[in-house]
DNA sequence: AGGTCAATTTAGGCACTCCTAAAAACTCCC
DNA sequence: GGGAGTTTTTAGGAGTGCCTAAATTGACCT
């Protein structure tokens, strides 16, 4: 019953369920590159397993039994993605394409075994918090550098890690998790976003910088 | 086109179809813990994908391609069996489940990577080579332990990797690869072998024994 | 040659996951 | 309150991979 499709249809509506609100079809369609009608066909099978609360044109939540194995997926997604990229040497634009594959396979075993060789992480190569083994997740408070203003200083937590060649960009100008990051300017119009990363500056767009998550917000030295 | 279950058929096809005769139907079936008329069904598939030459009520040989993707597939298997025992610490009786599922989702990148950091090895923990990356493999010259007769001398090779409860057991006997084995006596009518392996004595019967394979046989000191 | 038995194939189904296109429900705005 | 437009669901299919049971073929033995 706990095929991959489900796993990844549980990890999906946990994510986009982050916020409280229950789950939209075209969402997790949208996300997994799928059709609608594929969906609520897979979120009624969700509902007789007793993964998620579904209600006619209303959305999914993910129950309890649900909401365990989605963080049991994202424990082995976050993981692998920082295996593959210390014990490995993948670079960090591609541990996420792997990791979509290898979470699905990796034994209660192994995952211990990874968890040990890397000293028990809490983190992974893009800053998202790794579940522990009794699966509790803390959710911090980030938000995005899209939404600070000129002034403002930060220190990066987390970058999107779906997009690799975002995730390359992101290298290139220097924002890994925990830089330091300071807002020089935002052009007006959702223009461009002037920053200082480290000792040198850049310019980002804004959507881009949705995908940046920080935290520490402060006033910059005036 | 190219499945799980595709990469596994061709496996075992390969496997099976070493000492050059077509491979049965009802071989495959067992091999793969699968119906006969699953596989006759999968073979005509694999037929029309040209991996496979299918003569009706004849049995399967392997295409040129078909052998190509089966040979990828065992140096994904082997690789992954070695970077487990090595790298990763896992018992060589467990080794080989891994590896079955981490076999059909290893990219290129990976496989690359684990052979770099193995130093390019020729053999996985239980003996058997590893094809090298343009998938040459030499298949030598092992006969099976079994076979021997009292007096001789000989050098474990490889041992099956299948059976996880028999792998504990030769480890318990000290039959690994590179183990140096003499038979001191054979019992009739099929009966247990008395081998000195390494220092200490053993006895062993001749099912158990089917499974190791040796090289390097030759006559003892009289 | 004929019959028996085992191996193989055929036939009909089932579960899973996906698709498209049409119908139904909801939202929102006038 | 009634459209318009979007979202969701329903309906009908397709491909893969598995099953069982019945029919066929092949092999072997007398």
């Amino acid at each position: 019953m706990r095929t991959q499709a489900v796993e990844d249809y549980l990890k999906v509506i946990y994510d986009l369920g982050r916020n409280g609100a229950p789950v939209t079809t075209s969402a997790i369609a949208g996300r997994l590159s799928v059709a609608a009608g594929t969906v609520t066909g897979m979120v009624k099978k969700l509902a007789t397993l007793n993964l998620v609360a579904h209600e006619s044109y209303r959305g999914v939540v993910l129950t309890e039994t649900g909401r365990k194995i989605a963080l049991e997926v994202i424990r082995h997604h976050r993981l692998v993605e920082l295996y593959l990229f210390e014990a490995m040497g993948v670079p960090w634009d591609r541990v996420h394409a792997e990791a979509e594959k290898w979470e699905h396979v990796l034994s209660e075993d192994l995952e211990d075994r990874m968890d040990e060789i890397l000293g028990s992480p809490t983190t992974d190569p893009h800053g998202s918090p790794i579940p522990t083994r009794d699966l509790e997740v803390e959710e911090c408070d980030r938000e995005a550098l899209a939404g600070l203003v000129a002034g403002q200083i930060a220190t990066v937590a987390e970058v999107g890690d779906e997009d690799a060649a975002m995730l390359r960009y992101f290298a290139e100008l220097g924002l890994f998790p925990d830089a330091a990051v300071e807002v020089l300017e935002v052009a007006p119009f959702d223009g461009p976003m002037t920053l200082k990363v480290g000792r040198t500056e850049c310019a980002i767009g804004k959507p881009a910088a949705a995908h940046v998550f920080v935290t520490n917000v402060r006033e910059g030295a005036a």
